[in-house]
DNA sequence: CGGTATTTTGAGTATCGTCAAGGCCAGTGG
DNA sequence: CCACTGGCCTTGACGATACTCAAAATACCG
């Protein structure tokens, strides 16, 4: 559960760090092994351009990369996070309509994406993995549409902090539990958040104070909240069980328990 | 390109029909064809319940299928639309986590999860079929996020249409070429609508009239426009570039020599 | 032709986008 | 060590847009 960063000399990669490649037979892990590289990129590096036909297939090892469109006025959508075991960058031959850059300091590993395709032909499990991954992603653009639909900014805001919470759980110093809450660690900027819900970073500025004023979370620095009320947030973002999700469940009862 | 509807007698189901169907082998066909079951569902029937662990994949034949959410407070939020050809039930084990239901009168034909999986470990062909579905719908859910981060509703509206030309342009019946421009027969209705792009109903009118005002479509029925000026769509839309998409491409040049 | 559902229109209020100014923090250079 | 600078976040004021509620007009269906 917890990632061991420290290589240990068999994997300088970090492979095994990523949770569904651990399923996969030893002779498809040493083959990705042997082809994959390692890369990093600082902060607001771009990853892959916007429109190219993309060599690579990639997965984050740690950090955050957004993913992001834009736009004929200039203007830049972001649609979608990537965190640590997100898969990018079309595996079959489509061009990626959107650039991916490092919202953090980050950690990728690459494959060519002939040689990943080739294996993939290969290894049905691989290809599994594949799959899966895709489908979870698809899972969370349609998370993305539900949080956008609506109407007002403190709703979607609210929605970006339960997703946060819901999907970034696991990963390291993005969120800490406490007794009276939880902390999150807001990964991007006030105007990168503003461009993924669709408005304007005065706008999300308010909203974070509106739902402060409320008593829901508490602002510690702009890029750090402690939320205090689950089920507030998730009445505001529309949400209809704030306990369908199984990680943001445990983490409400967590709170239960220990108030 | 013309989907022929007849069925020959030996293809009851319509397999066939299903474009990236045509391209696998013959024994996975006929495997297909045995254990899939043709099914017709009258508009506004439900397909798939919402939450409930389906036991069907299926495809679309014919009509439209939307997928929609169901909130707390009621309010249904429309996550796409599926028509021709698409895909929906989740194919590794997930819960669909939204309803799926006609939107107009459909025919779909329906696999058995457990046996659909099966052929699926077994037919590498078949399997990136799926896989390329999927990867296809997650380009469109990501073009529905950047639509919604619209501002203005007007130009949320403009961006539906492009994407009823784009993407429906081989439907039967829902779009007409003509001299002076393209009828688009609306599917879903004001309501829907206006739950797909994250407004009011009474917001969808009055930004069609501001559309038609501005000399863009023109409003035949309710559900039924001709679209003139796609360039002003898409800048209403914010598109980065209108001719991205072939589709669309070969619409507006159709019209650009026949003025 | 009449009844019902859907769409449209109107008026008032709330929210948001825009522009402009001020505050906070980190890094830089004196 | 402190002043300066630049970037980001916040706050305020104003106009534009959209939501709400209500009523009228239109389309649909028998």
């Amino acid at each position: 559960m917890t990632s061991e960063k420290g290589d240990d000399g068999r994997d300088p990669a970090g492979l095994k760090l990523i949770r569904q490649f651990s399923e996969l037979p030893d002779d498809v892990i040493d083959e990705l092994r042997a082809m994959c590289r390692k890369r990093r990129f600082a902060a607001d590096r771009t990853v892959v351009h916007d429109g190219e036909h993309p060599d690579d297939v990639g997965f984050v090892l740690s950090g955050v990369l957004r993913m992001q469109k834009t736009l004929s006025d200039g203007r830049q959508h972001i649609v979608g996070l990537l965190v640590e075991g997100d898969m990018f960058g079309h595996v079959f031959n489509g061009p990626l309509h959107f650039a991916i850059e490092a919202a953090t300091d980050a950690e990728i590993c690459a494959f060519r994406r002939s040689q990943f395709e080739e294996l993939l032909m290969r290894s049905p499990d691989l290809e599994r993995v594949v799959l899966l991954n895709v489908l979870n992603e698809l899972d969370r653009a349609r998370d993305w549409m539900i949080i956008l639909s609506g109407q007002k900014v403190s709703g979607r805001l609210a929605g970006f902090l339960l997703v946060m919470c819901a999907r970034f759980s696991a990963i390291d110093h993005l969120l800490t539990r406490r007794r009276d809450g939880v902390d999150v660690k807001i990964p991007i900027s006030r105007t990168d958040l503003a461009h993924l819900l669709g408005t304007r970073p005065e706008s999300i500025s308010r909203a974070f104070h509106a739902l402060a004023d409320a008593g829901d979370i508490s602002i510690l620095r702009p890029d750090f909240v402690r939320i205090h009320d689950f089920e507030a947030l998730a009445e505001k973002a529309g949400e209809d069980d704030p306990l369908s999700n199984a990680n943001l469940r445990e983490i409400v009862q967590a709170i239960g328990r220990e108030t």
